[in-house]
DNA sequence: ATTTGCGGTTCGATCATTGAACCGAAGCAC
DNA sequence: GTGCTTCGGTTCAATGATCGAACCGCAAAT
């Protein structure tokens, strides 16, 4: 057994890392929160080998994660966008991402997410403390970046308060 | 840029994936949340190969994740065991676990936890519904796990009810 | 007609993972 | 003490994954 299964584990961790566990897939998942949703864009913000990023996003189309479409914008170019069963991760990408806050961060003010409907920070597990909820992605907003650390567009493009999910309108045409 | 690190990211989810982004590293922690501390019981377990288990532990233990100690009942012998950092971990590995639980598995009756003071299930999110909390890990008990699926002396070990963190004691000696 | 950009694929080089073999230290049997 | 076993690794060659750079086909813009 080489490769990305774990097919001796009888556990749904193991399940998950399956599909989410190999190097770039999470972070190429954060982005798809984000709102990034064109191949170059991801490529852009990530540096990440191309070759790399197409396997990836290919894996989380064929596991059903992410779905391919065209590009409604403009012909020729594609889209990929979070499934409903990617969305679902929300709660632990973000309980992950908390837990990287507290104990590996250097200081600064790095990125947190609000509650759209009240405007409450979420803790770290995700959750609304002042709605007693854990909000699904679309309610979520990404409260603005700090200063700038790539020079991107795509980084330039995420710096504001935005919607999680909205779609990344990079000034193209 | 190559291996286990994502320098271009200025993001806490790279941070976090960094240290327990590499294949097997959750894994490891898991079997050590359930109480697994000695190097041939993880060996036994996982079926990883012990190169891989050896790096692995030395960069947890590097990280602060994870402390390595001669064990007291048998010199020679050494255990490893999650640090307040690692333990920490908790919420973040069992949220990734419900997406693979809901998503994921195949139809069975899969592990799940129950907040100890209480003895309620865990919901997806890892906070415990009759309480409003999410309980450390100390705190919560697996419930027994399904039918045999793998035949080692660990899995068996671990089919009763538990409390996370307890060590596990295989009968040596 | 040519250039440009997008969304990839292909390529050799390098790094990571694998299973099997090896090795030193400790414990036990005799 | 001599051998034998177990434990906790390390070393090794083979294979797989990842890397950056180069290439390619399509569609729009010039």
């Amino acid at each position: 057994m080489l490769g990305k299964d774990y097919e001796g584990q009888d556990c749904s961790l193991a399940r998950a890392l399956e599909v989410v566990g190999e190097r770039w897939t999470l972070l190429i998942v954060r982005d798809a929160f984000y709102g990034v949703r064109r191949f170059s864009d991801f490529a852009a913000h990530l540096d990440i080998p191309r070759a790399v990023l197409s396997d990836r996003l290919a894996g989380l189309v064929e596991d059903g994660l992410m779905q391919r479409r065209p590009d409604p914008e403009r012909a020729g170019r594609e889209v990929y966008e979070l499934t409903r069963d990617g969305r679902e991760l929300w709660p632990a990408l973000h309980t992950l991402m908390s837990w990287g806050r507290r104990f590996r961060d250097r200081p600064g003010a790095p990125r947190r997410f609000r509650h759209a409907a009240c405007g409450t920070v979420l803790d770290e597990h995700s959750a609304c403390p002042a709605c007693g909820i854990t909000p699904p992605a679309e309610d979520v907003t990404t409260v603005g970046a700090r200063k700038p650390f790539r020079d991107d567009a795509v980084s330039a493009a995420l710096q504001p308060e935005r919607h999680l999910l909205d779609p990344l309108l990079l000034s193209d045409r």
